[in-house]
DNA sequence: GAGTCTGTAG
DNA sequence: CTACAGACTC
């Protein structure tokens, strides 16, 4: 079973790059972030015409996720239990009796602002869930855009990228209180220990061009699934009109 | 000599269009009108690398007017003497013995409107500077997007726009009052009399597919320039992201 | 309907 | 740098 999540920013521009994908990655299941399309403006018939289920929680400028898969989406849910937010940035469904969790965490925007600090709010909300989630399914997958560089290796500057968002220390703690939950990081795993790798590059300064990226979306495993491979398709960055971050891809047994 | 006018609804959008039409249509005078772009914009490497002269009036969200020539450009003047404004609609310069005069007229809304009152002052001081102009220069253009379809032939369905805007008895008295300074509307003159042509279809209700248009863009000429040809190139219209605006080209001698 | 601006977000 | 909304103009 392959898994691929890709922050696509803006589906309405992005759409032939997921077509485009789904033809060479041929994921069995795919999540996206950052639709930024309202629920009546999903295109729903692009996935369909290919033999895809789709199941989408969107709104009009920010956020949204959605899950396109080639075998039935149950048990679909929305939002966090207790956490009351209209941002849709959580889709989790089973599939094919695997538990999929589809997450856009929120950027935090810097730390000490009101940003970061729902941002904590909101990973404490998904721990939370994640836990009680893993109580019920053995096999269980958390995969988006988490908007956490895991390790300094996972910066491509991490004397410049100190403290600031992403990196600080408080959110690599939420990261590694997930992965403590019972969860495997698929691509650190994979890939070997001193190879670096990056999802997320900025639209700014020409970052991807000069090599400036930083690790920020995963694809997280639960101990009863096993990793068969695992990567990041840095092809789709170097795209006409990318989104600025690369597909994260898994595949599992 | 070759002389062409168009109004392309942004230069900077419609650069690629305008440096096609340098290469089909080969104009010695090249009028653009709505540029769009403040002076430090004007992109004039993309026309001297083809060997042309420009001179520009423009300013940041409207209007905006452009000369394009092959030869030198002198006496060059931006604006209507006695008109105190700030809107860059007018641009007049001597190529090669001949006076021409760049114009962007005033849409003027509708009829009644604080912006029709501007247009028909604007077209008095207009008509002011073309006949005092025309004291000095015997062989003088003035072209450019008049806003004004001189005649119901001029219109597709003259019915559905009488006593709308560039329909008005008012403006097109002032265009015959513009006629009767000594001026020849080439393209009329030109064409067989029952033959309706067009250079302006509205974006909005596929006006172009339906042949819904108006001619308002002209080139008048005074009596000593002797018209060989003169015709609208519709093909622009039909271009992707089009301009709302087709060239009108006249060859005089 | 297409364009540009300002403002917001990442 | 890219994307979107909302206001404006034509």
């Amino acid at each position: 079973m392959r898994l691929v999540s890709w922050n696509v920013n803006s589906l309405n521009v992005r759409l032939p790059h997921v077509e485009h994908l789904l033809d060479k990655l041929h994921p069995d299941v795919l999540a996206l972030q950052e639709t930024k399309l309202p629920d009546d403006r999903f295109p729903s018939e692009a996935f369909e015409q290919r033999g895809f289920q789709v199941s989408f929680a969107g709104q009009k400028t920010y956020n949204g996720v959605a899950l396109i898969s080639r075998y039935p989406l149950e048990h679909v849910r929305a939002d966090l239990p207790g956490f009351n937010d209209a941002q849709r940035r959580v889709l989790a469904a089973t599939v094919a009796g695997v538990r999929i969790i589809n997450v856009y965490v929120p950027n935090g925007q810097e730390p000490d602002s009101e940003k970061f600090a729902y941002k904590c709010r909101w990973l404490d909300a998904l721990l939370a869930f994640v836990a009680d989630e893993l109580s019920a399914h053995d096999r269980l997958v958390v995969m988006g855009d988490f908007n956490i560089a895991p390790a300094d290796m996972d910066v491509h500057d991490a004397a410049r990228w100190r403290d600031k968002i992403m990196c600080t220390a408080l959110e690599r703690e939420y990261f590694r209180r997930l992965l403590a939950l019972g969860l495997v990081d698929a691509v650190r795993e994979q890939l070997p220990e001193d190879r670096t790798i990056y999802t997320w590059w900025d639209y700014r300064l020409s970052a991807f061009r000069r090599g400036w990226g930083l690790r920020i979306d995963h694809v997280l495993l639960s101990e009863s699934l096993r990793i068969r491979a695992a990567g990041v398709d840095v092809s789709y960055r170097a795209m006409d009109r990318p989104s600025d971050h690369a597909p994260v891809w898994v595949d599992v047994q």
